[in-house]
DNA sequence: GGAGACACCCCAGGATCATGGGGCCAGGAC
DNA sequence: GTCCTGGCCCCATGATCCTGGGGTGTCTCC
């Protein structure tokens, strides 16, 4: 919109292939609010370039002469939190849950068109995570295998109530500390415990726990 | 390329919006190689047009005034395979997650560009998951929460055996059933609780599984 | 207008757990 | 050699939990 708009955002870039990065450099160059960083062919230069520029994202590469950028970005995540895109050709399983197991704020592919591209890199500094549809339908199936399909849940079986106890229970909590949570008497908290207890077949707050988890009433971290 | 390419998928639509749905089959209409199944707005019209009409991916808005896309998809997968994307202005974590859990193929928010919407269509056909930048953020956190960092484990906190001892716990078992299961005196599993406690600083044994599971330590279903 | 489900309150006894103490033995670190 | 850590065993006491019983009031559904 405006003709000089102040640069908000710097970029490093970390690619090994002289062309690509070319390419990315004029991406960001070109873009509005985006700056140049630094930009390296080496995991080694990168480094070096962290001391002095202080870039808000960078653009790695997963497979470099010298490491991997996952590596890179372990080591990164550690020292400051900077925000790592992934750049890579690689679309596999593996690389794609590695990348977002070392810290990755987001995965696309080498063939994602400039705009997006740019639109990626706002977005991640805001806190989002863009994902091509290859990485993402991984991620997803992760997340099928953990949380239960809708219609498994029998939300019937426990009342809202008793629900709520369980969670605070699920978070180590007390029948004391639950009840001043829910404002009622620690009796009343042992009258769900007996009924939940009922329902799901169990005898123990952490069989209970384990049993509701298994069922999907609650949630890995409620 | 070709001035006469054949249509090969068709689109359904789903959409209350009678502004947005002319934008949404004046996109497919357009676009090459997509062609329009129906469009309706309404889950009980959907319903109807799935009956002839057999598209090979479903445009799906998540509020509807007879009800909500998420139960027009869970009826759907019930029925047949086709695919669905979600496409709504609904960003928020419970939202994307119920669709997801309700059989989405996607979700993708209503700013999407044409251009990008065209080939987040076309990628789901091919068995991807396009994701909003914002979808895939609470779906990272999820995996996050399940799958720790490998660096973000401290193996050396807890030792194997008192490891093993809190596993057993989580899964419901007693300090006897553990100890007939670990082959010990019940006492000695009285001994590791103490050192757990100590380690975690907890006083009880959810809040030391609650403790452990944050820390990665042990998994959602060990 | 009762039957049933849910939210809420109270009591009591026996089981289990939390946590303090006491030890023994093996293997690595200093 | 000594120190420390981890695996193993034992005991005792008070706190907490589990589970049986006894109630009240509000809904909704038939």
């Amino acid at each position: 919109m405006t003709g000089a708009s102040p640069i908000v955002s710097q970029i490093g870039i970390l690619e090994d292939d002289p062309e690509l990065r070319l390419y990315l450099e004029q991406i960001i160059n070109e873009a509005e609010g985006l700056g140049l960083a630094f930009s390296s062919g080496t995991v080694a230069a990168a480094r070096t370039c962290m001391a002095d520029a202080r870039p808000d994202l960078c653009l790695v590469d997963i497979g470099l002469p010298d490491g991997s950028g996952l590596d890179f970005i372990a080591w990164l995540k550690a020292e400051q939190p900077t925000r790592c895109l992934i750049l890579t050709v690689l679309g596999d399983r593996e690389s794609v849950l590695s990348a977002l197991r070392s810290g990755a704020d987001g995965y696309l592919l080498k063939d994602t068109p400039p705009e997006q591209l740019r639109r990626a890199i706002v977005a991640t500094i805001a806190g989002e995570t863009p994902l091509s549809p290859q990485a993402a339908t991984y991620l997803l199936n992760i997340f099928k295998a953990t949380v239960p399909a809708l219609e498994a849940i029998d939300d019937s079986l426990l009342s809202a109530r008793e629900i709520e106890v369980l969670k605070l229970f699920s978070r180590g909590l007390s029948y004391r500390e639950t009840a001043g949570i829910l404002q009622v008497s620690p009796h009343t908290i042992g009258d769900y415990v007996k009924a939940i207890y009922g329902k799901l077949s169990v005898h123990s707050r952490t069989e209970a726990i384990f049993e509701a988890r298994q069922l999907g009433l609650i949630r890995p971290l409620d």
